[in-house]
DNA sequence: AAGCTCAGCAACCGCGGCCCG
DNA sequence: TCGGGCCGCGGTTGCTGAGCT
């Protein structure tokens, strides 16, 4: 409902830059006081300021824990990804950064690394290249995509490895993710087909209606069964096994996000003669951001091996979901997991690989 | 040396959201 | 439930100093 401007009720009011005495008046009353009440703090630290001042000159300046002085290259990656997902939050990328404070990462973005972006041909605002500097990554995801057009996982034993499964879902995951970026660069690789068992699952997720790149929580959330849903696809290790991009990806609309998920193995023995092999895939209700793959489900046969793909699983880790998050929870968990550096995931190495401050220098 | 331009940055402003009576 | 007060955020402004002519 918005407010009356407190400065121009206070009449005679203080503006401008602040002296060092006044700067002394505050950090003193603030450090026997503590803060909280700005609207009470001038008059009682006897300064001849509005309240929304003193907060900003102790927040932005005078707090003991500002760090000052150049940004580190560390902190000006962390500002390129975090920007690239959350956009001018400029408060939220500040708490990622210990010490520095909104305004001096907004105004070091509008000078600094705006202008370096626009240099190398970034959208400093969108983080697409102006031109096609994403092409070393297009060809992988147009190699990727003609591999698997022409049969090539299909038909090797490439696919008995769960190992290589795991990676292939990275692949997708990325070229997913490419697809999302440019549509129209990133070929499609719906034309694949197995004839392996891949039992469509049951699934809700195609009732993501979600549009945007960054999903409202509220449009995500609550949109999935209650429960979580499981689908185990059984596959016997003398067959080709090939998990179908449609029963992984059809969850997405178009420029739908992933969301997190992790894909682990469990007891392998894929390519035994005469055992079968279980992938467990299992959907997980209420994260609006992914077809949800996810196991809990114990599986009675100790013969078969399986593929739990789990949040709480080491190795495909995907920003956005934990198991219990709701859609509210959506922007949390990529910030968790951005902040998450022992995290050993696809997402990382992927915003390492993409990262315009992936080449040392280069900034 | 004076004037001009521009980048950098501190501070301001208005709005939205939350809290509480 | 409503409305006022407060805080915090993001966009904008304007001051300052450096560099250039």
């Amino acid at each position: 409902m918005g407010r009356s401007p407190c400065c121009d009720q206070d009449k005679g009011v203080k503006k401008g830059p602040w002296m060092p005495e006044e700067d002394e008046k505050l950090t003193a009353y603030i450090n026997n006081n503590g803060y909280g009440k700005w609207r009470s703090i001038p008059q009682l630290a006897g300064l001849n300021r509005c309240g929304k001042s003193c907060r900003l000159r102790w927040m932005n300046y005078l707090r003991p824990d500002i760090r000052r002085g150049e940004f580190s290259d560390e902190e000006e990656s962390t500002i390129v990804r975090l920007h690239a997902l959350l956009g001018n939050k400029w408060s939220k990328i500040a708490s990622h950064l210990p010490g520095r404070t909104d305004n001096e990462i907004k105004n070091y973005w509008n000078t600094h690394m705006r202008k370096k972006m626009l240099q190398m041909g970034i959208d400093p605002i969108t983080h697409e290249p102006k031109t096609n500097d994403l092409s070393p990554i297009l060809d992988v995801s147009q190699m990727l995509a003609a591999a698997i057009s022409n049969g090539q996982f299909g038909n090797s034993n490439l696919l008995n490895n769960n190992t290589a499964l795991e990676d292939l879902l990275k692949l997708q995951l990325i070229h997913k993710m490419l697809q999302i970026i440019t549509p129209k660069a990133i070929p499609s690789i719906n034309s694949f087909t197995t004839n392996s068992l891949n039992p469509k699952p049951e699934l809700v997720v195609n009732s993501f209606n979600t549009k945007s790149v960054n999903p409202k929580p509220e449009q995500a959330a609550g949109q999935l069964n209650a429960s979580d849903q499981h689908v185990i696809i059984n596959q016997s290790a003398n067959e080709d096994f090939m998990p179908s991009f449609e029963n992984i990806w059809d969850g997405f609309e178009d420029n739908q996000l992933p969301g997190l998920v992790t894909v682990s193995q469990k007891n392998l023995n894929s390519g035994k003669p005469g055992t079968s092999t279980t992938t467990e895939v299992n959907y997980q209700a209420g994260t609006g951001m992914m077809p949800s793959y996810y196991g809990d489900q114990v599986r009675e046969n100790p013969s078969t091996d399986s593929i739990s793909i789990s949040p709480e699983t080491s190795g495909l880790n995907y920003p956005g979901t934990t198991q219990h998050s709701t859609g509210s929870d959506v922007l949390e968990d990529w910030e968790k997991f951005l902040d998450d550096e022992t995290s050993d995931s696809c997402w990382k190495s992927f915003l390492d690989l993409t990262s315009p401050t992936s080449s040392p220098g280069q900034w």
